[in-house]
RNA sequence: GGCGCUGUAGCCAAGUGGUAAGGCAGAGGUCUGCAAAACCUCCACCACCGGUUCGAGUCCGGUCAGCGCCUCCA
């Protein structure tokens, strides 16, 4: 059974500069490309945000009916210090740092990046080709770029020729003369035009990173990777093409530049989510005041993050500080609390065997609110209203009584679907589970606790049991007293 | 200097010209032995100044403030 895709999808395209309705070019399949990490780091709050950012997209499409074909790369060579030829190779640098061999060095943060990003719940990608591994593919697109006559060889490196690509800037608005002179560090004179980028490089002695080439040992450039690998599992004209805002230029323009002045119409859209801040500031690596995705995940469950991530749109700045996480947590709890408790009714209480019409139809109406925000640009803190919005009136049916049965499994599924499938934010081993998994041991302690409690307050001994609450909320465990029974959680 | 973005309540954050979604925090109430949770109620002169319009947070111009890219960055 296929479903339908659903065709009024509209997304903001950073090429057209305003929102166009999505279709893709093959009914029913998106060929989906994201720029990856440069695998020389572990992953801070910023590659959280891409990363969770594009996954509620793909998560949508999917939600909406479509087959997503979803490629992001590992950058594990060419991405160099600056943008002179004198930069290191990052990859190259960590690796003399930690006295590692520099595929080592790829491995292990790729490996961290990875599990950062499960952590977080985003879906693992479709195809996540490394450059190393595709040295050809972009060999052979820069001899077609050679043979049109877009780039050229000089002294053992070969660089893309800008001067004769016109459209060169399209995609961010920049003219070459309005560039400003001067901020580049010495012009290469091996260079035509100071703003030609490399295609590929020659390996001076002692760079341990090298392949042959027609151009004798070097190593590609950081921009050629992923023109040829997005072509190569995507094809010509794939759908999107998406990546951080601060990629836009240069990266995404040599890009274009690549791919369709050797003849390949390349994205057919463009999506960039913006920026992260702290306390104001965006986080970066030069900046120094970045947080990487583990230490954060330290203070804060995975599905937290996530949805401090998601209250905000992708394409906005994203405002992180203490007061931020909070209400964050805070919110989130509200959320997966009511779920949970509509799941302990279904599992435990005598759920009447009827329909609740009106309520039914509240849920539904909620629903309806959530898929319209979504499919306008996917605009998440909107959809998440939707998600409140349902949250007040379920709890308000719970308090009054048990709904009957299948509307209590229409708004699971409804929190399953919307807040699970397409936000994320009800992971396998998520705060939801690991609240309730706290080990044999602290369960059945708890259990003699509570119980003891209960004892005392039967007896009306509420001293002694105030006491032992108070306790347990010194150590940041909280006790409710509900209809059915005392109830705990950290 | 060039390109671009943003200024909405204590904090986070939506908002397609018609008189401000949502969340957190806060105040009051219901419930509770007391709490907690939940529910109900309350809580914004949309940076400033002009203009267009019957009507502007939303369009135009200006001012102020902040930020990003132009150099590695998601």
């Amino acid at each position: 059974m296929t479903k339908t895709p659903d065709s009024q999808i509209y997304l903001y395209d950073t090429m057209q500069r305003q929102k166009v309705q999505f279709a893709p070019s093959t009914p029913g399949h998106v060929g989906f490309y994201l720029c990856g990490p440069t695998v020389y780091s572990d992953a801070h709050l910023g590659h959280a945000k891409m990363g969770v950012a594009f996954d509620v997209v793909r998560r949508a499409l999917l939600h909406f009916g479509y087959k997503v074909r979803f490629v992001s790369n590992i950058t594990d060579v060419g991405h160099l210090q600056n943008d002179s030829d004198d930069g290191e190779d990052k990859i190259a640098k960590r690796a003399a740092l930690e006295q590692l061999e520099p595929m080592e060095v790829a491995d292990k943060y790729f490996w961290s990046f990875a599990r950062d990003m499960e952590n977080l719940n985003v879906m693992k990608p479709s195809i996540n080709p490394r450059a190393t591994g595709h040295i050809g593919e972009q060999i052979k697109l820069i001899e077609e770029l050679i043979a049109r006559g877009h780039a050229y060889e000089s002294g053992g490196s070969v660089y893309f020729d800008v001067r004769s690509w016109a459209e060169y800037g399209k995609l961010s608005n920049r003219k070459l003369d309005d560039q400003e002179e001067g901020t580049r560090e010495a012009v290469r004179e091996e260079k035509r035009d100071p703003r030609d980028f490399a295609l590929w490089k020659k390996a001076e002695a002692g760079h341990i990173m090298r392949w042959d080439s027609p151009w004798g040992s070097g190593f590609p450039g950081w921009h050629i990777e992923c023109s040829a690998m997005s072509l190569k599992y995507l094809g010509e004209g794939f759908d999107i093409h998406a990546g951080g805002l601060d990629l836009q230029f240069p990266h995404h323009e040599a890009e274009i530049a690549q791919a369709e002045a050797a003849g390949h119409p390349f994205a057919r859209h463009w999506m960039h989510n913006h920026m992260l801040t702290i306390n104001g500031e965006k986080m970066s690596k030069s900046k120094g005041n970045f947080t990487t995705i583990q230490e954060l995940l330290g203070k804060y469950d995975p599905m937290v993050v996530r949805f401090l991530l998601v209250s905000s749109h992708y394409r906005t700045n994203t405002e992180m500080n203490d007061e931020a996480f909070e209400s964050a947590r805070n919110g989130y709890r509200r959320l997966s609390e009511a779920l949970g408790e509509i799941e302990r009714r279904l599992r435990d209480a005598d759920a009447p065997d009827s329909h609740d019409a009106a309520l039914e139809g509240k849920i539904k109406a909620h629903a309806a609110a959530f898929e319209d925000a979504m499919r306008d640009d996917f605009n998440t803190p909107k959809a998440i209203a939707a998600l409140f919005g349902l949250t007040t009136d379920l709890n308000a049916a719970l308090n009054a009584g048990t709904p009957p049965r299948s509307t209590l499994e229409l708004a699971r599924d409804t929190y399953r679907t919307l807040g699970g499938d397409v936000l994320g934010l009800f992971a396998e081993g998520g705060s939801a589970a690991a609240a309730q998994d706290d080990g044999e041991v602290v369960s059945a302690l708890m259990e003699l606790v509570l119980k003891a409690r209960q004892n005392y307050r039967l007896q009306k001994q509420y001293a002694e049991a105030d006491e032992l609450r108070d306790t347990l909320t010194r150590v940041g465990v909280t006790v409710e007293d509900t209809k059915d029974g005392p109830r705990w959680r950290r």
